[in-house]
This record gives C-alpha cells, structure tokens and sequence, in this order.
DNA sequence: CGCAAAACCGTTTTT
DNA sequence: CGGTTTTGCG
C-alpha cells in the first residue's frame, strides 16, 4: 500500500484551479464552484491529498455534505481512489453529524443518549395536542405558521427563554406572539419529557454544546482539524455556527459552494455564510472554478441567459468544451396527462435508440406532480423509480412499526407510546388512554412506567387493566433484548410475537394488504442496512445503531442507484446530480415560479435558481414543457406559461409541439381509460405468474385493471411483493 | 370500544 | 381527487 496515487492523478484529472482546491490545505478556502465544474471531484481528491500527502489522520478530517446519498458516494469515491477504507473519516450530513456528536456527549445535555428524532409528523401530532389541552384555535394560530416559527428561531439559536429575554429585541410583540411562545415553551418541555428532538433540535443543542462547553469544544476542535463543507450556500445559521465553533480556531476549512444554486432559503438558509465567509474566517483564499465538465454550450447558453435575470448574485458565465450540442426544446401540450404521456414516449424512444433508462430523468416543482408520470410510465410499461420521496416512512404501517423501535430504545416516548398503544387493535380506547394518562401525570410517572402499574388505576376496569398490562409487560420483555440482540431480530419478534403481518394479510381491503407487504419490506430494508453496517463495523446492528439512521434517512432509493429506470424527482432532489436527457416539466405559473413563492423579487430570484439548477443538471440534451390545462384538486384551469420561459434567450430554444387546437375547445374531453385487450385484463386472484426478477408466484390480490393493475403476489423464494401487472412477463394456466 | 360513513383538508421545496 | 381524522351508531 504504500503507492501513493495522488500527485500524479492530481496533476493528470484536474485542471490548475481544481488542483488548487486540492493543495491549499491550510487556512480558509473558498471555492466558488459553478454546476458541473467538478467541485464534488476536488473534495474527494482534497481529502486524499490530506490523507496521503500530508499524512493527516482520517480521523481529523470532517466533511460534511447535503444529502446521506451524497455522503455515501463521496466516501465509496474516496476509498475507491486510496484503494483503502477509510473507517473513522467523519462524512456526512450535518444531522447525522451532529446526532453522532449527541449521542455521544449525552452526559453533557439534558438529554439521554437514545433520545428519538421527531419528524414532521410527529411534531405535528405534539403539537396538536397541545393545541386541544390548551384549548387554543388552529384557525387563529395555524400550525404550519406556528411550527415554521418555531423552526426559524431554532435555526437563529433561540429558545423559549432567549426569547421571552429579548423580546424587545427581536420585536416581537402582539396577540400572536404571545401565544406562539405560550406554544413554543410547552412544545420544548413536551420534547425534553419525551426526550425526543425534532431536526432543528438536533442542529440547535449540537450548536448549544459546542457553545457552553469548553471541554466538548476544544476535544471536536483538536479532532477536525481540517473541515470541509459542500453546498456552503445552503446552510442555515445554526450550521453555521456549528462549523464557526470547530472550525474558528485551527481555520482550516474549505468551503464549497454556488450562489446561482442557492434554493433552501425557506428552510432558513442563507448565501450571507458565502458573502461574509472573510469576514467569519480572516484572509481567505478564493477559488473559482467555471469551467462546465457537464453539459454541451446550447445547455449552458440557456442556463447563462436564464440566472443572469437574477440581481443577487456573482457574475459568473460557465463555459465548456463539449462542444455546441442539441439546441434544447421547448414543447406545449394539451394538459398534463397528455405531457407525461408524450414525454414517457419520447424517452422510449430515446431507450430504444440505445440510451439507458437512468440517463433520462423528469424534474418536476411538486412531487403531487409525479402522479401523473408515474401512471404514463405504467401505462407505456417503462421502468421508472421514484428519487427521494418519502413515500415509504411515512407510511402509517411503518411509522407504527418505527414507534415501537422508538419505545423500546427511549421508554420515556410517549408520544410513540400513545401511538401504538392500540396499534395493532387491542381493546384500549380513547376513555382508556384518557384515564391512563391522567394517572400518570397524578402520580408523575412517564406513561411508560404507568402502564406497568395499570394494575393499580382504578377508574379502569380490570378486563381492560389486564390488557394494558400485558401490552406494558410485552413491551418490557423486548426492551431486555434491545442491546442484546441485533436490531433485525427485534423487528421480526415483534412482527412475529404480534401476527401483524398476518394481521393485516387476512383483511379483505386490498389497502391493508398492501400494508402486510410494507412490514415486509421493512424487514427487507433492516436486512440490507444490517449487511451494510456489517461491511464497516465487526458486529451487528444494534437498535440503537438502527434508530439514528432511519430518522434521517428520506430517500429509500439508494438501493435503486443502479437499478435502470426513468428517474422522477422533484428539482431540489436534482441537486447534485447529472443525467444524458432531462426533461424539466410543468413550467408554468403558480407552478415554477410556485404560487406560494412569488410574493417577492428574494422568492422569485429563487425559484429561478431553482430552474437552473434543473437545467444544469443535463448533460447532453434538455426539453422543457408545459401543460396549457392542468388539473388542480378536483378543476381544471388554464395555464399561463412561466415567466421565466420570457427570460431565456429565444435563440437558445426551439419552441415545438403547440398546434393551438386545444383553445377552440376550452375543456379536453376526458381520456379513455386504458384500452386494454382481454388477455391483459386476465389477472386473477390465485393465478400462477412469473416475475422476471423473483421467478414464479402466486397472485393473492388484485387491485385495480389491466396493465396497471396492483398485483399482490407470494413468490415461490418467500418473498412477497406488491407489483404492477405490466411488469409479470406471463399469466398462463388459471 | 369498534366500525362505517361523513366531514375535512391540503400541495411547495427537505434534513 | 384521495387520504386522514372526526362523527355517530350498534
């Protein structure tokens, strides 16, 4: 092992601003780095140059990137170039970072270190039930406003205490605040008694810690001591504070980043870290790379023509030398099934002419719009995945499942204890849980510790105490396993010790079936997680190994990273990545720019920058579309095409495919539902067919007709799926 | 207490 | 439109 490969490949792939990156190892960096200039390239290579030119330490580098994808390639890349694994280099999101640093300091907070990690949902859910004990309205107060308030003084550092402190001088005074900080203390305290922390928690304590205390400062200081962050202009204050307090004493930090790409200011980032990046850090070493690796110059001739409509902002021009390349295209269409339809058959098109399915990828504003693709994908039998929804955790079955893991690793949870304490049904009603909890908070107890003593709360009678109890005492006898045993044989055990899934296979409502199938696959999910944990670490998983992880994890399509399929996404999913052919769909108003961002020049700047960052992820060719009808709920409207479609110079784009037909007739009849023939309606319950990946299996459930119908079906190697017809290859023998 | 029918309500984007 | 939560009855 001891060739070293870098400085020859340094000098051979890199170009000398990107070589730049990679040997100005000391002190602050900024990296000003257009879409596709290879930034991601010049991390890695600069993490390896630490590594084997200066021989620092994988331990004393932390990097930090936008997404746990990101995170993942950027490691596998990195071994990949060293030949070697790099176990203890820090990489990662900020919130897996900081939940590390957490759990691990948990002597120094206020909290344990198996605290649960609420997501929106659950915050939702806590939130409304402080609502109804305190008697407060949701129409006056809405909850989405209160919680985004709640998130923007999180992110500024602030708790409820800071607040009534100040209040003079955030000038916040009125009505509303007044009861929006009545809600954000008894929000905080509902947390700390649940031990649980929401996303912004996670960031504000990990910031509060380094903060407050000297001792945790100085020992993360002396371990990163060279730090990198990407996506520099997507962070908030509370991040920026985090990476100030590591990184302000040794300064050797790099940062990447686009302010054309800057789009989560609603998540209450802000490019003022890239503007002030000297000021915060003192004699800076600024690094801008502009030349595009990515895309041909009729691309990046509209994206230039696009953002530079934009007045916040750098001025920059990407270049390439991939030469001209396809003029993009604009096309109109009817309304939006007739545009997924048309645009799932061009890219068939495009498949059948030798272009893999992966290299073809639609961005969309809203994931509402993915419906319709997805139901044109079906149709026209094409393989599609789903990048990055959140489709499969925050399904009820899984989140009920994920509640009892919660339980079982944090017993003071209440708020996943409420929610599985009849799930699946087991006698215990409304009146129940009501008298339940007032004896817990009588005798202050957590509900947990309650629920043990259920054989002591007289107001409930003794059928149902029994119930309550052998819930509490089956809960107990599998929280002794949770550092015992590995975390996938906790999740089968309950599944098993609760018949959930035969549970739910034995409805008669296809929906719960389909229920049954998502357990399974859950247990599908811990599997490949257990396998991967295995490659990096010497035993198994362990809950509390598991629990962190799945919390941030959104996008269960990692595993379809090399699955050849469309890829449909929305454009702040795009982020980071590239394809051959992208099509950037439903450009209209209200849509892109959105309705609820167009109320300012700051909102419409970004949802421009938003466009180019759709358009900056195609390499070889880009279509636009829009839609002249669109169904909104349950109308149709016209549309009106997007503005920034006026931005982009008419040179740069061939308008295509608007026959003007449609206006003569305000409202598109309706179309025939699938025109099938009879043998593909064939698919019955209990009839024999083969899968091209997991062979031969028997149909339990049909949902729906035809081609797309959901089949329900049990395979001969154990496994049982959810599919659609189109994709069984045969239906012989009933 | 469980179940079915009936309101209800929501769509921006994500860690 | 489609999914969840609330309601009202057995």
């Amino acid at each position: 092992m001891g060739y070293c490969p870098c400085r020859k490949l340094v000098s051979d792939k890199l170009n000398p601003n990107q070589q730049q990156v990679v040997e100005t190892t000391e002190g602050p960096v900024l990296v000003l780095a257009g879409a596709g200039s290879g930034k991601t390239r010049s991390v890695i290579f600069r993490a390896a140059w630490l590594i084997m030119e200066k021989k620092v330490p994988p331990w004393n580098i932390l990097i930090v990137t936008f997404t746990n994808k990101a995170a993942g390639e950027l490691k596998d890349r990195l071994e990949n170039l060293l030949q070697f694994p790099v176990r203890s280099l820090w990489v990662g999101t900020f919130h897996s970072i900081c939940t590390r640093i957490l759990r691990f300091e948990s002597k120094n907070l206020p909290f344990h270190s198996n605290f649960s990690i609420y997501d929106e949902d659950d915050q939702k859910a806590l939130l409304k039930k402080i609502y109804k004990q305190n008697n407060i309205d949701t129409q006056k107060y809405p909850l989405a406003r209160v919680l985004n308030t709640i998130s923007r003084y999180k992110n500024k550092l602030l708790l409820p205490d800071d607040l009534s402190n100040q209040s003079e001088e955030i000038g916040a005074y009125g009505d509303f605040f007044n009861v929006f900080l009545n809600l954000y203390t008894l929000y905080q305290q509902q947390m700390m008694l649940n031990q649980a922390m929401d996303f912004d928690d996670i960031l504000l304590w990990t910031a509060k810690l380094l903060e407050n205390n000297q001792a945790v400062r100085d020992k993360y200081r002396n371990q990163f001591k060279y730090v990198m962050i990407d996506e520099y202009q997507d962070t908030n204050h509370a991040q920026f504070k985090i990476v100030h307090l590591i990184a302000s004493g040794h300064r050797n930090i790099c940062v990447v980043g686009d302010d054309d790409q800057a789009i989560y200011s609603w998540r209450g980032a802000s490019i003022r870290n890239i503007l002030e990046f000297e000021r915060d850090y003192g004699a800076v070493k600024t690094i801008r790379l502009e030349q595009n690796y990515r895309s041909t110059n009729a691309i990046l001739d509209l994206a230039n023509s696009l953002i530079k409509h934009n007045r916040r902002r750098h001025s920059k021009d990407l270049w390439s030398d991939l030469g001209t390349g396809e003029k993009p295209s604009l096309i109109v269409f009817d309304d939006e099934n007739d545009e997924a339809q048309n645009i799932i058959k061009r890219i068939i098109k495009l498949n059948k002419a030798g272009t893999p399915w992966q290299e073809c990828a639609v961005l969309y504003r809203t994931n509402a719009q993915s419906r319709v693709f997805e139901y044109a994908c079906v149709d026209q039998k094409a393989p599609y995945s789903i990048v990055g929804s959140l489709y499969f955790y925050q399904r009820k079955e899984i989140k009920d499942l994920m509640a009892y893991l919660k339980i079982l690793a944090n017993p003071r949870d209440n708020e996943s204890l409420l929610r599985i304490i009849n799930e699946p049904a087991r006698g215990i009603g409304q009146t129940t849980i009501y008298r339940l909890i007032s004896f817990a908070t009588e005798h202050n107890l957590m509900l947990f510790n309650a629920l043990l003593k259920a054989d002591k709360i007289d107001s409930i009678q003794s059928s149902i105490r029994k119930k309550l109890l052998d819930f509490a005492l089956m809960l107990e006898t599998w929280q002794k396993l949770v550092t015992k045993k590995p975390v996938l044989t906790i999740v089968k055990t309950i599944l098993e010790e609760l018949k959930w899934v035969e549970l739910y296979q034995s409805s008669h409502d296809p929906k719960e079936v389909s229920r049954a199938e998502n357990l399974v696959e859950f247990v599908s999910a811990v599997s490949e997680f257990t396998e991967k944990y295995l490659s990096d670490n010497d035993k198994a998983p362990l809950l509390e190994d598991y629990l962190p992880f799945v919390a941030l994890q959104t996008d269960l399509d990692q595993v379809s990273d090399n699955k050849d399929t469309i890829r449909l996404m929305t454009m702040h999913n795009a982020k980071g990545l590239e394809f051959d052919n992208v099509f950037i769909v439903g450009l209209e108003q209200e849509l892109l720019p959105h309705r609820m961002s167009m109320d300012s020049p700051e909102e419409i700047e970004e949802e421009r920058r938003l466009f180019y960052v759709a358009v900056t992820r195609a390499r070889k060719t880009l279509t636009l579309s829009y839609a002249k009808f669109r169904r909104i709920y349950d109308t149709y409207a016209y549309t009106q095409p997007s503005m920034f479609l006026g931005d982009l110079n008419p040179e740069c784009f061939i308008k295509a495919g608007d026959t003007g037909a449609i206006l003569t007739q305000p409202r598109p009849k309706p179309k025939k539902k699938n025109v099938l023939t009879e043998s593909m309606k064939a698919y019955k319950i209990g009839q024999k067919v083969t899968h091209p990946e997991y062979g031969e299996g028997i149909i339990l459930n049909v949902d729906g007709e035809g081609i797309s119908a959901r089949l329900t079906v049990s395979f001969k190697n154990g496994k049982l799926a959810r599919i659609i017809g189109s994709f069984l290859s045969s239906g012989k023998s009933e």
